[in-house]
DNA sequence: AAAATAAAAGACTTTAGTGTCTTTTTTAAA
DNA sequence: TTTAAAAAAGACACTAAAGTCTTTTATTTT
């Protein structure tokens, strides 16, 4: 579905908004060891993250990665899946044809405008405020388990 | 979505399907004009599929390949993709981690459970049979484009 | 039987994604 | 103002996916 790089930035993305949200600042091998990723390929990509505004840096002792809490509100988990992976997701055939739309679709077009509508909604529809706070009861996080 | 590999599969067997739904066999080289991949490649998908009773392959002159109609009935889209992708995409994790589900769900575990259930009851619930003539009337296929 | 045709098999190359390591820049604290 | 801490930047290494090429095997036709 997703890149490893797009997974690792999500998840990523989420842990630094859960600390945010509790006041810390995290730094790229709390990150790493938190999501369980490779800490040097997770330092690549929390610079692109940065440059794309979807998270905060801050360099020098006692620095760290942030998201501001106006921006949990704003910044959606499309944005993180864009910049990462591009948007072939939600426009591309899902056969990989170049042209294929509602007036030359492939064989499977219409089964999947509705699978790729729903993937979209979902990434558009919450943002990291809502993935934190309004959420299914059952969800926990993965910082939560031994 | 899925790999290039799978891509190309399955455009190779819905347009083997459609052939063999006219009594027609073709080559490697039909098949990889018609569906626009390379010819090689497209061969070593094809081992595949034939390997894996996808596809049925006659060797020598006159050969090529083709699928009986009664398995074009059995045989689903689910097959051909995990055949050639495995099913990481209905079982997997959206985060890529390894321990998630309902009971230890990553953050956002119940919002991929709808997404990759719909995607997996769409590939399930496609025979070859109803992808050719139980489609939505506006489905046309590569074949027929210029 | 020989020739021709087409898939199967295996070795190989290329490319892109994944991941690491080292150096540089920034900034805070001593 | 020096030291230390942390991210940024860039070069590098590894791996898996994507793709090609050559040889072998099977089969049909002449």
């Amino acid at each position: 579905m997703f890149s490893k790089s797009c997974e690792y930035g999500l998840r990523a993305t989420i842990f630094v908004a859960e600390q945010s949200s509790l006041d810390n600042k995290v730094g790229v091998k709390a990150i790493a060891a938190a999501i369980d990723s490779p800490e040097a390929f997770t330092g690549k990509i929390l610079q692109i993250l940065t440059k794309n505004n979807i998270i905060d840096s801050i360099k020098g002792p006692y620095g760290g990665f942030v998201i501001n809490k106006a921006d949990l509100k704003k910044i959606r988990l499309s944005d993180v899946v864009r910049v990462l992976d591009g948007d072939s997701i939600y426009t591309g055939c899902g056969l990989g044809l170049k042209q294929c739309d509602d007036s030359s679709p492939c064989p499977l077009h219409f089964k999947f405008v509705e699978i790729r509508d729903n993937l979209r909604k979902m990434l558009e529809g919450n943002t990291l405020h809502d993935v934190l706070y309004t959420n299914d009861k059952k969800n926990t996080f993965w910082l939560k388990r031994e």
